[in-house]
DNA sequence: GTCTATATGCTGATAGAC
DNA sequence: GTCTATCAGCATATAGAC
């Protein structure tokens, strides 16, 4: 709830939190302008439209994401430890924006347009092919060792993904239906990725 | 695509098709009139307002999932097939409607009041409850022969849901950024089908 | 049961005063 | 840069004719 000096900044920081919490078709430019403190014209004025706006906060969001994803795969010592780093990082990251999973997967399911618009700006990107590369070589090499299980390297990053994403995306629901308190969700977090850790490493064993 | 006889279920089928594509928000009482062949009024005669309309679709969706859920446990005789048995009747649900997950998750995510209707609805049922007492029982006893490493029936749980629902989570990604045809979406459904049934009993070793 | 017509409200967006 | 005023459009919902 960081107050921005400028109104322009004030207003798109209350329109990321309204996004996340409501989604897009859900969002109106007048509940983000009576929010941010000004005129509905105030919103229009900046950001010419509301479509416009969400982009400059999708775009910044997915980007976050990737830049994450790219960090995780710095120390290669061994895999078991690669695996732990990967899983903790995201987590932290995740956890500091509980919301992003949701957000990002509700708009690219339901919108067949931000699809088009993910695939033109970043899978594209060196980054994202690099981070692939990598990934493979360091699997094949763990595989032709004998110290894991032969399978695709495309499949462990989905059970790592799944498994983590998914964590964040019943976030509400647990909160809802089983926690009483944020120190119950905090430990469910906690106790969540210790045992993702463990699963994804022990199934992975030749 | 069935055509049902009677305007009031064609228009209830039209509805959810609607609300599965695009969401509760994104879907007009108008649009479903329309591609019923009626006019919005007869919508709104039948089902009085939107907000009921969906609510009876959603709580049939939910009631059909859980039900999905009831019919896994049946096979008992050994954890291995146990496992492999349900995730394979999760996936057989699931490809005949791919979209539900999403559907649901949305709505409970996006909509507190949706969280609310479902604890009042369905945790107290004793099919659901019974599940879990069964499922309890069935891993601690496998737990105490030593068959199983010792991680709590939840995360078991969690383990499988996560897996099985991000694939379908994710589908329509797939098959934006990755997939060509049908046939490669059966495919990649029945890999991971396979993957995430090996990972999981693998993981559970102790 | 199905229609037309209409009430009422909210939406995104723009024009123009200050 | 921020406001007021206003537009056209579409939403949900209802009333009343047939």
């Amino acid at each position: 709830m960081t107050t921005n000096d400028t109104m322009e900044l004030r207003i798109r920081e209350v329109a990321q939190q309204l996004f996340f919490r409501q989604g897009y078709a859900s969002t109106s430019t007048t509940q983000i302008a009576h929010e941010a403190g000004c005129t509905q014209a105030l919103v229009h004025y900046y950001y010419r439209t509301k479509e416009n706006l969400f982009r400059q906060i999708f775009l910044e969001q997915v980007e976050a994401a990737l830049n994450v994803i790219g960090r995780s795969l710095c120390d290669t010592d061994s895999f078991e430890g690669f695996i732990e780093g990967a899983i903790g990082i995201y987590f932290d990251a995740l956890k500091a924006n509980p919301r992003l999973p949701y957000f990002v997967l509700e708009e690219l399911v339901s919108n067949p347009e931000r699809r088009r618009y993910l695939r033109e700006n970043f899978v594209k990107k060196p980054t994202y092919i690099m981070f692939y590369m990598q990934f493979d070589a360091l699997v094949r090499r763990e595989q032709q060792a004998g110290r894991l299980a032969h399978v695709e390297p495309f499949d462990i990053l989905m059970s790592i993904a799944s498994q983590t994403v998914f964590t964040f995306l019943v976030l509400p629901l647990y909160q809802d239906l089983l926690a009483r308190t944020d120190e119950q969700v905090n430990e469910f977090i906690a106790h969540r990725k210790q045992e993702i850790t463990r699963m994804v490493i022990q199934g992975l064993k030749p």
